[in-house]
DNA sequence: TGTACATCAGTGAACGCGCGTTCACTGATGTAC
DNA sequence: TGTACATCAGTGAACGCGCGTTCACTGATGTAC
């Protein structure tokens, strides 16, 4: 990730910080936000609890560290499979929201560290919103070649008004999607995606939460499903 | 709700309970689960700390009944919908998920005590199961009127034999759609319940935890658009 | 209707706990000349 | 290469806080005869 430090020094101290946030991770896995405690995590880490305020300025300034490598590494997984998708959309729809869903399979506590209900008393950094659209970027591509049909259309409708309004938008719409804010596509590209991003959080958090537990299905069909039909929807070939 | 008791001691005592919990809804929505607090609650409803064990066990029996509460209230308003349906199980569709919409947004920290990321440390009763399928039963009813289309079939398959296996599912079959679970039509109901669930679930919980803010779009909006889809795949009138 | 007793609501003191965070400090590591 | 100084990692003691929960108790309300 960080290129290395030079200094031996430098290098220890990332060492450490790297240790205090696989406890805390570990902690977070194990009892949710609130139980990431910095006394704890001195003691499991062997140091003594003020040696933390060393690395972290405090507990908000730990977890803004968590929030922020979770979207990034959320960001990464999801653009390696961007990186090599099939020509048909739809065929790169269902890969991406494999991706999705494998990511947050695999390490549901950053999932709903990101995604699932705020943590109370704690407010993410600004530079969020970014990073959650480094995630769903790929999307915004699909969906551009999608047609738009009557289900979605005032859906879309909001979104391009959305579009012409917002210059971070826009930017996205830009760097994603080669789209103008004004092109026709750019609603049908932002409703396609806002409805994957929702279709995939409904079924990757009722999952995570583990409200499927005795359902006699797998979370996994039930993505293709969702991901047909918003194929069928936008007529992705 | 609750009959009302003979004795005057008995009717100050629900009247107790209740002050309690309204005090414990409110700790809910100012700061999460976690911020349910016996000795705060204790100082606002005007009694000692100790008190309070005259009404709840423990913090956990305090939560449970919250829990208890919130499916309930979320059952009888659904139900209030599902009472007077209109024919078509389109416009039915949109109803309920307009409801199930509404209640959640009235009451956001309710709707997260029941659907969001468990709270760490608090096991739900085994009997939410059943208050939660309460909720989702009118469902059942509308897609056992649809159409398999192959978008859906694979989970259709899978949620038949789950039906088949499962007594308790076979029981809500009947009594919400008069269903056998060796019908043909428990497979597509039983999708189509779990897909609309899902969906509602992203659109609502995105919404409730903040993640729309800034984005220029209705979450109604977008919950008709996720509900048109649904209705287009199961071919609803 | 009055009396004796049982039940119940509520109190104040006290418990132990883990938490985040500050402070003055020591000793090791790096840097400048 | 050696010395003087600055920087940095880490410590132990201590702080105040709010929490859930137990305990022995008091006084009010209900019940049986």
């Amino acid at each position: 990730m960080t290129a290395a430090p030079s200094s031996p020094r430098a290098r220890y101290r990332e060492q450490t910080r790297a240790d205090i946030k696989e406890i805390a991770l570990r902690q977070l896995a194990e009892g949710g936000p609130e139980a990431v405690a910095l006394t704890r995590i001195a003691k499991e880490v062997g140091l003594s609890g003020p040696a933390l305020y060393r690395y972290f300025s405090n507990r908000d300034d730990l977890l803004t560290s968590l929030v922020r490598d979770a979207y990034d590494d959320a960001a990464t997984a999801i653009g390696h499979t961007a990186d090599r998708l099939p020509d048909s959309p739809r065929e790169a729809l269902h890969l991406l929201a494999g991706a999705y869903l494998d990511w947050a399979s695999a390490a549901p506590h950053r999932y709903l560290l990101i995604q699932g209900s705020p943590v109370p008393g704690y407010a993410a950094p600004p530079d969020t919103v970014g990073r959650a659209r480094a995630v769903l970027g790929p999307f915004v591509k699909i969906f551009s070649a999608g047609e738009l049909t009557d289900s979605v259309s005032p859906l879309a409708g909001e979104m391009s008004t959305w579009a012409a309004q917002d210059e971070a938008v826009a930017g996205w719409l830009r760097e994603y999607a080669d789209l103008a804010p004004d092109d026709a596509r750019a609603g049908t590209a932002l409703a396609g995606t806002v409805l994957a991003w929702s279709a995939l959080h409904g079924t990757v958090s009722l999952e995570v939460s583990g409200q499927y537990t005795g359902m006699g299905h797998s979370a996994k069909t039930q993505l293709t499903s969702q991901m047909n039909m918003l194929a069928d929807t936008f007529r992705l070939a």
